[in-house]
DNA sequence: GTACGATGTCATCACTTGATGACTTACGCG
DNA sequence: CGCGTAAGTCATCAAGTGATGACATCGTAC
């Protein structure tokens, strides 16, 4: 046990890496994939963008240690008992957070096979697996694809919200959106 | 009238000029703006790329081209009178021309803001204006931001459905498709 | 049939991107 | 101290991009 893992100040690979992974993952989950640079992360990050490939490898590699880093964050949408509270938990999370890099790749067709494959299999697991069981706990049928449906109609509202497409949309404030959500899908009711 | 429209064979400038607008039209629809390049285009097209630079100015020109001719397409969801018709037309539309260029810039934070500009206005008038103008007519409250809802929720589906994100979505029969929808959104029916 | 303008071709420019490797600097141990 | 290595910097590469203009070639009017 030489080096405690936050060792010095101004030279300090573990914070470097930090801050890259963390801007990768504002700006892949504002621009997407593609129309995000190593260079942009970099200066964001205020590290040298040279050092994404010490630490990551690659971009694509980086893309998917965001996507690895989604799965392991808090707030787990499994624990949730009722439909409703998937819709407040999806909201939430994109309005504190952004839509973060997965949800883009849902509706985006850049980016390598790889990497649309790593966003859809987290987009399966966090999200349309524990829908589809509740709606299977309240025997409705079709549950899965209905799932489905749910989870691709939000993220299309959550991201032409975001992104100000729609005038009136984009001005609700987020009570009413979910309200809102709720009241037009009764599946989640 | 010296030249008719169409004259030549081998040499035309509206077919090649009808040629690039087609071959826009289907690259922007199935990889977005940025993913697209002026050679694939001119490849698809089976015309020199230069002729783009030529014929519409600019790669950004072409695009806003092909939301113009979008515009003037037929079959327009105007004339619909109940809101399940619209599902109808534009699930039928997106199965058999691709998304278009228009509905991939609802929920793409790519492209200049010029761009996302022409393709919001162009999803206003063709899809919100009229369904919120259906939605008043049946008195639904909040007319307006639940048509956004609705038109931003479809178009996440069918995003969704066309980029093989979700297994069962995916497998879906048109029909099955649409009534799925409507009866998820009763809003629709 | 010939000359001119419209149409199409091609090489190339300037720029951006991700990646790479040689170089420099600071930390921490002895 | 001073040295070795981890950490960071920088110049540069190769590939790809949109755009441009010089050039070639076809079609038509005269």
């Amino acid at each position: 046990m030489t080096t405690p893992v936050r060792a010095g100040r101004t030279r300090n690979a573990a914070a470097s890496r930090e801050a890259l992974l963390a801007s990768a993952r504002t700006l892949f989950s504002e621009r997407g994939f593609d129309n995000t640079t190593v260079r942009d992360i970099g200066e964001e990050a205020g590290v040298d963008p040279a050092l994404i490939a010490r630490y990551f490898g690659s971009k694509v590699n980086l893309y998917l240690a965001t996507v690895t880093a989604e799965d392991a964050d808090s707030g787990r949408p499994e624990d949730l008992q009722h439909p409703a509270q998937l819709v407040e938990w999806l909201v939430s999370r994109v309005e504190l957070r952004g839509p973060g890099p997965v949800l883009q790749a849902l509706v985006r067709s850049d980016s390598t096979p790889e990497i649309r494959e790593a966003a859809r299999g987290h987009l399966t697991r966090r999200l349309v697996d524990p829908l589809t069981a509740m709606l299977d706990a309240r025997r409705v049928p079709d549950a899965r694809v209905r799932a489905e449906v749910v989870v691709s109609a939000l993220i299309g509202v959550l991201l032409a919200r975001k992104l100000g497409s729609f005038e009136s949309l984009a001005t609700l404030t987020r009570r009413e959106l979910v309200d809102l959500l709720t009241a037009m899908l009764p599946d989640l009711s």
